[in-house]
RNA sequence: UGCCUGGUAGCUCAAUUGGCAGAGCGGCUGGCUGUUAACCAGCAUGUUCGAGGUUCGAGUCCUCGCCAGGCAGCCA
């Protein structure tokens, strides 16, 4: 607005709030861009006009022309002295107010609640954390390839998925990209998918949806120690991108963006046995081989003021197809990465198992069916390599980086236990 | 799925020991020539989540159910 002072322009948007004075209507109008107060007084209106500015109701939408002009009263510094205008639709009483709401009624309004300041400072971080995403990958060499959303079984286990009629038969929603990108890795060496991931978990949690966004990069050669390198870059580079471009949504967020100015390379990283140690040390201890619970985890999160990997689980407590350490086979080549403040884990990733033989003992472990993951064991009959992946999740980033304190926040449409509306 | 807390006007909440159903916001009507979640005056708004029970009397107590929020489990 500051580049059109004293020029005649028209603004389209949306009635955030009006506030009058008599012969004086300020309209705070929304649109894509942001907010702008409008002054509509009646000495600069013809009757209709001015009538038709002193009946506008909450989220009416409006095309306005006018001259914009500087001044100090106006929030932002410059406002529109309007000439003309004209109601393109109507809104008659609007549910969101300006005041107070619980969370269960915005929940029901999500439609109309991602009108407000604050979910469209989320959503402008949210797209800029993906463009980072895509970005850093793609300065890395990795090529998008997309993986496949219906898929004959599960990638981990069979209890956690979404069956869906398929012609005769069931196909279940996929739960992650990894086993499909462990193949086109194989043709392109870097690959990483992006996409939605749908678990059928009964997870009732403000860090669980049954849709969720991943990005998933898988590449040839890489070994464990290149998979944490690479991922310390990404999230570097997400943070930088979201400070230089969303500085203004952060504020918006009341986010403490100096807690983000320290997230920076080299991330702590301490191995399983060291955390039941450090937990054990704070009280909450937990027998070796046991998977770390929320309690544990953001005790771990709050430790450090950057990510910090948590390294070598046990075999027990991670996927079939993570490969075990060499020099200790009784834990694995993987890695969490944990977000601080409590945020707890935004990444899970891996080494992946190169042998045939032992992949082949790991599917019969795990009673999975192995008629379904011949095609999978084929990739390590024909020329297998050294490879190593992860998969990072979208709205668990966007939570941690907004400073949300539940991600239902962190997506336009939640999808989460038994709640699909709107 | 378990535990905890809650469900009263469109929204956010109040209602003393079981004793007249109430406020702010929003809506509507009017006033105000610089408002900043504007302000001022007035008006309207109820299946107190549902079913049953105790009681002279239930928003309040009891039982069951439904819904929501939080935590945990499950889960990357």
């Amino acid at each position: 607005m500051k580049d059109y002072l004293q020029q005649e322009v028209q603004l389209e948007g949306w009635v955030y709030n009006i506030r009058s004075s008599g012969s004086v209507q300020f309209i705070l109008l929304r649109d894509g861009t942001g907010l702008v107060q409008a002054v509509a007084s009646r000495q600069a209106l013809s009757p209709e006009s001015f009538a038709l500015a002193k009946r506008l109701t909450q989220e009416a939408s409006l095309r306005l022309r006018g001259r914009v002009r500087e001044d100090a009263r106006s929030p932002g510094g410059v406002e529109l002295e309007v000439s003309d205008l004209e109601l393109v639709g109507p809104s008659q009483d609007y549910p969101i107010t300006l005041k107070e709401h619980g969370t269960a009624f915005l929940m029901e309004h999500r439609h109309l609640w991602l009108r407000s300041l604050r979910q469209t400072a989320i959503l402008r971080v949210r797209a800029t954390i993906v463009k980072a995403m895509r970005d850093y990958m793609d300065g890395q060499g990795f090529t998008l390839v997309d993986a496949p959303i219906l898929t004959p079984a599960a990638v981990e286990g069979t209890t956690t998925l979404f069956p869906v009629e398929y012609f005769n038969e069931t196909a279940y929603l996929s739960q992650s990209g990894q086993l499909y990108n462990e193949a086109t890795c194989m043709a392109l060496e870097r690959v990483y998918c992006f996409g939605p991931a749908f678990r059928a978990e009964k997870s009732n949690t403000r860090r669980h949806l049954t849709e969720l966004w991943m990005m998933e990069p898988e590449a040839a050669f890489f070994t464990y120690e290149d998979n944490l390198r690479l991922q310390e870059g990404l999230i570097c580079s997400i943070v930088e991108q979201v400070l230089t471009h969303r500085s203004r949504e952060l504020e918006a967020l009341q986010r403490n963006s100096d807690a983000l100015r320290k997230v920076m390379a080299p991330f702590p990283r301490i191995t399983y046995d060291d955390a039941l140690q450090l937990l054990a040390e704070g009280g909450l201890e937990l027998p070796w081989g046991e998977d770390l619970g929320a309690p544990q985890e953001a005790f771990l999160s709050c430790r450090y003021e950057k990510p910090v990997f948590l390294t070598h689980f046990p075999v027990a407590c991670k996927a079939f197809y993570m490969k075990p350490d060499p020099l200790r086979p009784e834990v694995t080549l993987s890695a969490d990465l944990l977000a601080p403040e409590g945020y707890g884990e935004i990444i899970g990733g891996s080494e992946r198992i190169d042998s045939l033989e032992l992949l082949e003992e790991r599917i019969r472990q795990h009673n999975l069916p192995m008629e379904l993951y011949r095609w999978y064991l084929d990739l390590r009959r024909f020329g297998s390599v050294p490879h190593a992946g992860f998969g990072i999740g979208v709205e668990r980033t966007v939570a941690w980086i907004c400073g949300l304190e539940h991600i239902r926040e962190s997506i336009p449409f939640p999808r989460m236990l038994e709640k699909m509306y709107p």
